[in-house]
DNA sequence: TATTGTTATACTCTATAACTATA
DNA sequence: TATAGTTATAGAGTATAACAATA
């Protein structure tokens, strides 16, 4: 299988410390990732496909909405139900209340392909904490979220709507 | 500024659930490194060619070479290398044992950046874990490099080098 | 005038292929 | 023939801008 994105730029330290954090995370998030879409794959499905399935399973979402709450670009968002229209798993309704707007719908299908994914990411997670001590998962998982929680100091970064566009410096 | 990467696909889960390890460690890592990018940039350099500068300051190192041993493609590092010198911070040098090959060695900017380098990237992390409490940090550490490590369920999968380039499933 | 969804397009990043100069 | 480095280029992915329909 092809990367489906380059190694992170810090995650290829030739020899990581034990206290190399940006290292430990960007390897565990990458591979977990590659190890994911793999998985995924096998169903017909990408991660960001099932992260928009399983939204729009949640109620009835316009694609503006959609695209809002799982964090895409309008655009991307049309591609990528582009694909699941094609694939059979979603369709777009068009809306009573107002004509400009179409609701997003999962497919019977789309509700399979979702329960099916949903039960290969808890074997996956499953399997890779499965090597950790129950004690240790547990802190591991509350130390993470303390991190990366509401005003945690990894919180989510809101990107500047205005900057001008970088121009790659060294 | 703007997002280095868009986030992963995975990494947005409208409501993460406590055992979302990989929205954690999405969220965790994304937010890490868009911060050390940022840091970085006002030193004027990038994480990636922080770490080409670093792996350059260990020895005699030709361009192959250190694509290899950083993870890069040797036309990518035609490119960061490109930036580097002209910056001023590395140099090529014809290698006087083999005409075709080139050293990379850092100049004294090159050494000085490296070093601010260090200290930001030292207090960045230290502000981060700084969060938790010491054991919990440890254990924190601990378990990372345990899912990490050679044969950690996470732990760096070898790309397929012939396989056929996917075609984007759904 | 503002907004939804769409299309067209430009930009960034990375890798493949082809070339050169050596070996 | 093979290898180091370079250049040119194509591919994938995303976002910006312009547009049509509707509010």
């Amino acid at each position: 299988m092809e990367a489906r994105t380059a190694p992170s730029p810090v995650a290829d330290s030739p020899q990581p410390l034990a206290a190399n954090l940006g290292w430990l995370l960007s390897q565990a998030s990458y591979t977990l990732t590659t190890e994911l879409t793999a998985a995924l794959e096998r169903l017909g499905i990408s991660p960001r496909a099932y992260c928009v399935l399983a939204t729009a399973m949640t109620g009835d979402h316009t694609q503006t909405e959609l695209a809002h709450t799982v964090g895409l670009d309008k655009t991307t968002m049309v591609v990528t139900l582009d694909h699941l229209e094609k694939a059979g798993l979603a369709r777009r309704t068009p809306s009573p209340a107002d004509r400009r707007v179409r609701i997003v719908r999962t497919t019977e299908a789309g509700d399979e392909a979702v329960a099916k994914a949903r039960g290969v990411i808890d074997d996956l997670y499953a399997e890779v904490l499965g090597v950790l001590a129950t004690e240790q998962r547990t802190v591991l998982l509350d130390a993470l979220l303390k991190l990366v929680t509401h005003d945690g100091p990894l919180s989510a970064v809101e990107p500047n709507p205005h900057a001008p566009r970088r121009k790659r410096g060294t």
